[in-house]
DNA sequence: CTCTATTTTTAGACTTATCTAACTTTACAC
DNA sequence: GTGTAAAGTTAGATAAGTCTAAAAATAGAG
């Protein structure tokens, strides 16, 4: 079994990784969970004692097979709860994710198993990240990409977030976006990237840069 | 905010001061922690500087305001989960404590008060125990008697087991006695103080003094 | 009232997880 | 190529929580 902050420290880890497509650099990893690098330096030997991650002093740090399917049973567990406490418990989808992050760490499959089954096999959290199953596997979202590089005129909707931080998510709110809202591109702006887009609700919603690229979008 | 460590010592001071209604004793509380007698005087230093205990030394420890305040939020944090462990992820009763015992130390008063919402405010956990609401009030079970002491040709139905303990559990279950089934005792034997039911399922069921001890029941 | 077994506490050690401060390595600007 | 800023590691300190072993206090038997 590993500790709290071995697991915490795997998924930094993997969800680094999965960004920038290779090894985690320390002070990215302490930024994230806001600690110090020195502290990650410690952390990470350990699990290199453990076996679960490669690491290359001063070039970075990777996962093993091993380290790759405990931080995926983290995520798992992560998104379940988030689901739970959003369709089950009311919360908002910018409220789960510290909750989400404490059950996390609940020593038991079996208890995720049967959260997973009570909820009926959800497949995507409330932020349309995809929730591996009980081997790790999970559904691939192929068609899916950044506002930012629709065309005009498309028809899209909204699939999935980038950001789940409660800023980003209330701004969100207030735009009246969520996961499924239908948007079509009207125009798009040169000059900074931005983008007008139209839904059901509104008309003209003028989205700049950064909110385009963290909200992930599928042709319907 | 209390660590896990301080919350499983005042559970067990509050549980061991109910049972035996004065101070809890130091080795007491460790034969409860699985842990050493001096670990728990450590731990009851920590608990006193906090204020959250009184500790007249060599002479036992009891919750002050604050501490029984705390006791009882774990002790309903716990019943809550096991009553949505059994009732909605089809845990049988025997299995849900070690579970609890780790989603009690959840830190949110809120998730509490939604869980039990979601529940529609149950009162009782699957083992008849009656879960304090948010301010700390529980139903109080008048009437209830161990099966020891009922009469006989009295009607009676389980309302609580004492001992929650797996093997007492799986005991019950293999006798086919649960929360709720009536029983009318038939006979009773001076020699052992064993006593001899009949429910609907079985007639003639002889239960020891221990497992008599440890029903509750009520008249009907 | 005193002796001794039991209970409780104290002292000192170890582990995990964290920090600061100092040192080392890397990378890139020139 | 080399020097220096940034990144990374090491060393040493601290706090929580636990342990074992030894010392101290209590209570019950006689």
């Amino acid at each position: 079994m590993h500790t709290r902050s071995e697991e915490n420290t795997l998924k930094a880890i993997f969800t680094l990784g999965q960004r920038t497509g290779k090894g985690a650099s320390t002070t990215a990893i302490a930024r994230r969970l806001e600690t110090k690098a020195s502290s990650v330096t410690d952390m990470v030997k350990r699990l290199s004692d453990k076996g679960l991650v490669d690491h290359r002093p001063y070039h970075g740090v990777s996962l093993t097979d091993d380290g790759q399917r405990v931080a995926t049973q983290i995520i798992r567990r992560h998104r379940l709860w988030e689901t739970f406490l959003v369709n089950h418990l009311n919360y908002r989808w910018d409220e789960v994710h510290d909750l989400a992050e404490q059950l996390e760490h609940i020593r038991s499959d079996d208890l995720h198993d049967r959260l997973e089954r009570f909820m009926d096999h959800p497949r995507f959290d409330p932020h349309g990240d995809p929730i591996p199953d009980r081997n790790g596997n999970m559904a691939d979202v192929d068609g899916a990409l950044p506002l930012s590089k629709v065309e005009r005129n498309t028809l899209v909707h909204i699939i999935r977030v980038k950001d789940s931080s409660p800023e980003f998510l209330k701004l969100l709110d207030g735009l009246g976006l969520r996961i499924g809202t239908q948007l079509t591109v009207n125009r798009r702006f040169d000059f900074d990237n931005s983008v007008e887009v139209s839904s059901r609700l509104r008309q003209g919603l003028l989205l700049n840069e950064k909110v385009c690229a963290n909200l992930l979008v599928k042709a319907l």
